[in-house]
DNA sequence: CGTATTGCTACGATAAATGTAGCACAGGAA
DNA sequence: TTCCTGTGCTACATTTATCGTAGCAATACG
């Protein structure tokens, strides 16, 4: 991948510029990273039960994510089983809720029938050149 | 991908469910989304000037995160070329601003050497079963 | 004309995700 | 004990996504 892995540090892609932020985009850019955060934001889940969650995507990303998670300190197991957030991870979940109004508002301003129907129809003449 | 292209909407990954937060998670979980959003943050950029900014990523996937944010009315292109935030792009970016001062945080808490060093090494016995 | 920029694309190589199957372990009946 | 069920987790072959390099057409300036 040419990024990350450099030498010690796998820590986060496109990252190694030192600013935490990079790290943080980087961890939660990837693939259900943000939809574990979300569907741990209310109770812990089971493995399985997370799973269901999470659209029945594969065990093997989910277990990866999560781990990278409990590496980051945002998720832990518990003694009983079950993941859920630790405080560290709660935080961030409430960071980034306020997502949640705006997707709301997101849907019902769509300021063109964007984002569903076939990849770019016709609709709009070539922009420029 | 099985996830997504299901006919029309192929929208976002595993999302479907019809709640707008699903979608927009999905969209911000796709590599460089928010990174992209991150470098626009404060003024437009040129596609090359982006590409420079974000690790000189390649300009495959850029151009399709471009193209899907564009999609999503996050981003527009500004007819003197350069990428920039649309108003409501404008507003998701400040949606998750706090971020910013979370990674900081995260930075300094990090309840252990985690997230950089080599994959898991030792150090902790097996967790559990 | 040449040169340099822009946004954007092709395409082979590589890394990551998917889907299915299954493991070892822990509890609770029977 | 044995059987059943649920847990966290892994193997592995296939499919997708991303990478990295190169290059295109269009625009602008000299």
């Amino acid at each position: 991948m040419a990024k990350q892995a450099g030498s010690k540090t796998r820590s986060v892609r496109g990252s190694r510029t030192g600013r935490p932020i990079m790290a943080l985009l980087d961890l939660l850019g990837r693939r259900w990273t943000l939809r574990i955060l979300w569907e741990l934001r209310e109770q812990p889940l089971s493995s399985r039960a997370l799973r269901s969650a999470c659209d029945e995507a594969s065990p093997t990303v989910l277990q990866a994510r999560l781990t990278e998670l409990r590496e980051a300190g945002f998720v832990e197991l518990g003694d009983g089983g079950g993941y859920g957030l630790t405080p560290l991870g709660r935080d961030l979940c409430e960071t980034f809720m306020p997502l949640h109004r705006f997707a709301e508002r997101w849907k019902n301003s769509s300021p063109s029938p964007r984002l569903r129907g076939e990849g770019r129809g016709e609709g709009e003449p070539p922009r420029r050149r």
